[in-house]
DNA sequence: GCCGCGTCCATTGACGCCCATATTGGCCCA
DNA sequence: TGGGCCAATATGGGCGTCAATGGACGCGGC
């Protein structure tokens, strides 16, 4: 498995540490990067969190601007700017800073939901929130997708 | 055979397990996927449930998306984020999380249901009226189309 | 010093893995 | 063609290991 999927919740503890699932940590081995890589996502209060495939994707991102350009500024600052690397502990724990709590609200307990090439980390009130929006997004794009093509499923589309 | 076809209903030990049919399990190991993929279907109260054919799908539908886009990223918290890999015991068995098995409103029995690319899992009961239902829509179909063409059965249907 | 942080050790509960049994269904042979 | 043998599937249970969590110790730095 490469590919970070499934939720979980887990609690701080008075350390204010948090164990990473133990199936993300098999990812994160497998990509080879000793730590994890993590910034406060753009537009929603989480926080996206990954390894090498993440950093790449950045990277990626962000070479489409052009050197010195504007865009290409805002977004290094706002991405590379606000990101951190923390540090794993032999228990296979983190420890948030207060930044990155206050960006997602997280006080005694976090939900880690796998993206596939990344995963985020949520207050798990607030995702259970999201979580319900995003389905009700994916229901409307299968009933549309349902609709173009007749009485066959896209491909893709769940039953 | 490289689908997933028929039905048979299985019931959960003590621990909760239930072994997967044996003609799913081949299909599965041609498919080559160490694992059970599956996330709880859209808009039905049933599991569904495959190996990488099924993930291909997943993943091509979020890859519609541009990458940091707000829909991408909900696109994949409801797919990604609510899938689970279940691991596969030696004797062909899984274990259904508690969020799967609630989904479904699973108890101690389920029926598993070949869709041809993946398989559904359902509560018995549920499955038995839904599967009523369907037969109902396409005995009415079939009557629509009357006499025309080989207007046979159409798959799955039960007379 | 005191506080924060990093490392190490302990507990407990769940889960993975192994072995045992049964019941089904197929196959072979008379 | 019928009976019985065999194999594979479905199911039950025990046990060891690992994950999640809590706490103790020690080395710094402000």
């Amino acid at each position: 498995m490469d590919l970070f999927v499934s939720n979980v919740t887990l609690r701080l503890d008075a350390k204010g540490r948090v164990s990473i699932p133990a199936s993300f940590r098999s990812v994160l081995n497998r990509d080879g990067f000793d730590g994890l890589y993590c910034y406060p996502a753009l537009d929603r209060p989480a926080i996206d969190a990954g390894g090498n495939a993440l950093m790449s994707e950045i990277e990626a991102l962000i070479a489409r601007f052009p050197p010195y350009s504007e865009e290409r500024e805002q977004f290094a600052a706002a991405l590379y700017g606000t990101s951190e690397t923390l540090r794993i502990d032999g228990e296979g724990r983190v420890v948030l800073s207060e930044h990155l709590k206050a960006h997602a609200g997280i006080k005694d307990a976090v939900a880690f939901v796998g993206l596939g090439q990344k995963f985020q980390i949520w207050e798990p009130e607030r995702f259970r929130s999201e979580l319900a929006e995003a389905t009700q997004k994916v229901r409307a794009l299968k009933a549309q997708l349902g609709s173009q093509s007749g009485a066959r499923n896209a491909p893709g589309a769940r039953e």
